[in-house]
DNA sequence: CCATACATGTAAAGGGTTACATGATTAA
DNA sequence: TTAATCATGTAACCCTTTACATGTATGG
């Protein structure tokens, strides 16, 4: 399998805290690692297919409550022997980066020098979002140590989290500081404007 | 156009401080924009063809020094009108933010309490990479006003080269801080080792 | 009865990398 | 002449999101 398959493995690695279902996996992934990884169900059900398919991972059929031919049905994935090996082997292996890509950047570098409102709308949003991360992520590092999630490793977790907190807290002081001087430039387009205005009026 | 199709606005960013060849569109982009944005071919030259279908740019077929049907071909595009309205069009819309996916984190989440050498490994390159990229960074931010680069905004540019230098300071200080609790693992695993040793010997 | 969470999936479309293929120009 | 850089492009694959489709169970 090629370097790049993350997906089968990342859902490996959840099916080694125990079984679990498609969505089980997803709402679980997404609530231990979702503030550094994310999957959508158009990867988790094709990937569970590779994975029974790889025989790493055995799928139940299970019954909802009237055991008959109709209701619900649920499916319950297993991590066998073979998918804890290769799981462990692709764990050993080094991850791979992405390659840089971030809009918000990209579009400052491209605008131009009075383009001044709308980035500054911009960077107001992300200063919200990631305010809310870094609360979030803080609250998790709190409550992670007395709480009962299931997990290989507290202190690996953890590590994951500071990362988060710390590129977080990255982002906030670097809004904070872009929005005043995002300010100054609209004040200094403003005072340009007005001077403009009085040498050519347009009354 | 869908939102996710940045790569045609971001070559006709690029055509807005001049016209280029695909090639030297790619060497400017990675120049300039490299520590925050990339492209690859496999972009750069279908999206070329997209911009001239959509009228934004035109394409001029120029030849090399023989003039003649033989010798290099060498296209250079232009921005036309148009395609500087589509790019301030786009310029305004808000950029879309990626979902987070850090394959390192999700290794150091998905790890074993006692897998800590290979996660140190890893630790150790991401400290040298984001160490380089800090000194790149911060060079070019040195150098930039100074330099004769092509650009609508050396401030917003600044702007841009500010995010990547935070969030590579905290990467550096967290690859610090987590190198060493790795460091603090390993020595209590190798105890950990010495002491079983100690009880059950293999001699 | 209604909204929400549980639950499983597919199809289409698009986004993106990598490897391959080919050759010209230029400086050492 | 040889290596590096300039230059253009394609094909194969893979990754990923989004929208759609369908229904059950549960709590208010």
């Amino acid at each position: 399998m090629r370097p790049g398959r993350t997906t089968p493995f990342a859902l490996l690695g959840m099916l080694r805290l125990g079984p679990q279902s498609g969505y089980a996996l997803r709402r679980e992934l997404s609530a231990a690692a979702g503030l550094f990884w994310s999957e959508s169900y158009g990867q988790i059900y094709p990937g569970l297919r590779e994975l029974t398919r790889r025989g790493w991972a055995k799928r139940r059929v299970e019954r909802g409550a009237g055991g008959g031919p109709r209701g619900r049905v649920r499916h319950r994935y297993e991590m066998t022997p073979k998918g804890a090996r290769a799981l462990q082997a692709w764990l050993a292996l080094p991850p791979r980066r992405s390659a840089p890509r971030d809009e918000l950047l990209l579009k400052l570098y491209l605008g131009d020098r009075d383009t001044v409102d709308a980035p500054s709308g911009w960077v107001r949003r992300l200063l919200l979002e990631e305010t809310d991360r870094l609360r979030q992520v803080r609250r998790m590092m709190e409550i992670l140590p007395r709480g009962t999630h299931a997990h290989r490793s507290l202190r690996h977790w953890l590590m994951a989290l500071e990362f988060v907190e710390r590129q977080s807290e990255a982002s906030v002081a670097w809004c904070q500081r872009t929005l005043s001087t995002l300010e100054l430039m609209q004040e200094a387009n403003a005072r340009r404007r007005t001077a403009l205005q009085r040498r050519s009026p347009m009354e």
